[in-house]
DNA sequence: GAATACATACCAACCGGTCGGTATCTACCG
DNA sequence: CGGTAGATACCGACCGGTTGGTATGTATTC
């Protein structure tokens, strides 16, 4: 009766994972149900119980993803440094040195989820788009600040971090379309001297004549 | 010879456009032959004349859609300048000012494409990465020139090229997850500023400004 | 004994793809 | 000039397999 190897309970946590990894591997719409039960070892009355659609696996998935996100970022320590820019130096390094290995291991799934679905399933995107956000918050913050501490004024934090998470997705769809990480790499060290210069620039916010 | 108006003929490119319409909004997957029929007003047995498989009518979109964003580069005059380094600020400014109306109407059939069949479909992430270096290489000879006009080195203009690459994927990207190109625009601002802080050399001051 | 966590069996709709047939145009022959 | 053989363009019924989803049954846990 003690220490019963209880197979149940997983099944959810197996569908998760199968998810995560078929998703960033094929996408949201070629990845079946039936494929997923499969890859779990589960049946489709298994997923049905703990999802009421596709959908909803894929909303799960979702917060999943994020969750795996944030604890990795948690780890990497990148707001452990003293000064805000070398936060953001920081965030943008380890975005670089993640880039190892096979492809569906360092993508984003919310990118990848979020263009197949922002027509088809408003929820999704939705979804997908507050993840994004979400995930982008601290770096926003922290690049608030060394705008503030630098007193750079003309440009948004917010337009700032924008243009990071676009470098950033967009290394992921040339890494995917390239076969590897290089042009990602690539991508991100331009992104970084862009922060560098930005900030190195000694008077700024001059813009008043386009 | 002349004028004798053929209805016939016509199938083939009636389903290429219904499938370049198809894939930007939905995407690779999530179309299907059936769809594509009952939106291009043919029947399956005219798909499968000029298609030998749903993914024969991937490499041909691919193409069309290729030939399409030539037209319209080409159209635009972003060659037209004197100086290399203000045809690469065109190329940035017309690929900004594309960023109007509706999503799909903006976003690239290649990028899309790629990320949904790079593990998958190795034909297809093939053309697709063909189609984008394509486009790419003309791009790619102006930042060159630029940066042996203002002889600066230690800077590839492969490396540049991919980089602004990722900035319009990466904007294509956010803007499907904010359902609207905003923040495509600031990233590309942003990629602007990067551009003219990587030329301007502080110790050379050319001020020609427009 | 009620709720939870699955398994099994099943379904209608749809998927990519095939196949036999037809209408139209062109090439060549006489 | 008419006839015809062949290629091209297209139609629409059909196929086996897969899709997302359901209905029901059963073992385990609280």
């Amino acid at each position: 009766m003690e220490g019963s190897p209880r197979r149940t309970g997983d099944a959810r946590a197996r569908l998760l994972d199968a998810a995560l990894k078929a998703i960033r591997t094929r996408g949201y719409e070629a990845t079946s149900v039936e494929q997923l039960c499969l890859a779990a070892g589960v049946t489709k009355g298994a997923f049905f119980h703990h999802f009421r659609s596709k959908e909803d696996l894929g909303t799960a998935a979702a917060a999943r993803f994020l969750e795996w996100l944030e604890g990795l970022f948690a780890r990497s320590g990148w707001r452990d440094r003293d000064d805000p820019l070398d936060r953001v130096l920081a965030y943008i390094d380890f975005r670089t040195a993640i880039l190892r290995g096979e492809i569906p291991h360092f993508t984003c799934l919310l990118g990848m989820m979020v263009q197949e679905t922002y027509a088809t399933h408003p929820a999704l995107r939705a979804t997908c788009e507050a993840g994004i956000q979400s995930h982008l918050a601290p770096l926003e913050a922290e690049i608030a600040a060394a705008l503030a501490a630098r007193g750079i004024d003309g440009i948004s934090a917010a337009g700032l971090t924008l243009h990071i998470m676009a470098v950033i997705q967009g290394g992921f769809v040339l890494a995917k379309a390239a076969g590897g990480p290089a042009p990602a790499i690539e991508a991100m060290r331009h992104l970084r001297r862009y922060v560098e210069l930005l900030f190195a620039t000694p008077d700024q916010g001059q813009g008043a004549a386009p």
